[in-house]
DNA sequence: TTATCATTTGAGCATCTGTTCAGGAGTTCG
DNA sequence: CGAACTCCTGAACAGATGCTCAAATGATAA
């Protein structure tokens, strides 16, 4: 089997202390929610192969990243901006170039793993 | 028709031995919209809930999820439907109860990262 | 059989989303 | 200065999305 094994778990809504590790497990409908928000800026066609040419290259400016997708200049920028105000990017300026990169670990781990769910699941 | 304008991005194409490494990790345009479609699915603040019910209880029935979100079970079952349809969660029938359960092992990676992601990002 | 339970399906509708268009802001250089 | 370049912002609109309601399906029990 596989990593998780399976928990069955019909719990009382009671934390005692030895729930420690089953009470970091638990998600809220409002942990839930945030997490719906960031899966759900992951998941638009434009947005996705952003991230995943940043995933690849590293760093690029919007210019480059006009390239990877066929929309708009305007629409990445638009597509950026979400991703920025999330957190999911991060930007500077070189000049007139603005950089973008991914803005974390987590961020790349969420993207690797899930194109290893796409061609090996 | 044919939008497969190429990933002709920066690097030229030469695979030498480290190269297939590299190689494994271009995301095409297609394998990004497919990606795009998963991430949607869990973008959804109903669905994100039920999937991570489902990821602490292992498996529940129908009556069960509609208890974790604040929707009619009519909403349940079209979130469930969208999700069995994309193999992220399967189900199987007891009785005249349906129980649902994570489709595998990756997706119970990814809400576990995200989850982390939010919490520790 | 009929009744009831558990879940699904289809339709209708208000809301949300991503796009393009038009214009604006910041930067570099002649 | 002004022109060229890079990128961003706001408005408007077609299309997608998720909800509820009404009705239907499949399964158990009386």
């Amino acid at each position: 089997m596989d990593v998780a094994t399976a928990p069955d778990i019909h719990p009382p809504m009671e934390f005692d202390e030895a729930g420690a590790e089953t009470r970091d497990r638990i998600v809220t409908a409002e942990e839930a929610t945030q997490l719906a928000e960031l899966f759900r800026l992951l998941g638009d066609p434009t947005r996705a192969q952003l991230l995943y040419a940043l995933l690849e290259a590293g760093e690029l400016c919007v210019y480059d990243l006009t390239e990877t997708v066929e929309v708009s200049d305007t629409a990445v920028s638009h597509a950026l901006r979400l991703l920025r105000t999330a957190g999911i990017v991060a930007s500077r300026r070189a000049g007139r170039m603005i950089y973008y990169r991914l803005a974390d670990v987590h961020v790349r781990m969420l993207l690797d793993l899930s194109r290893e769910h796409l061609r090996h699941g």
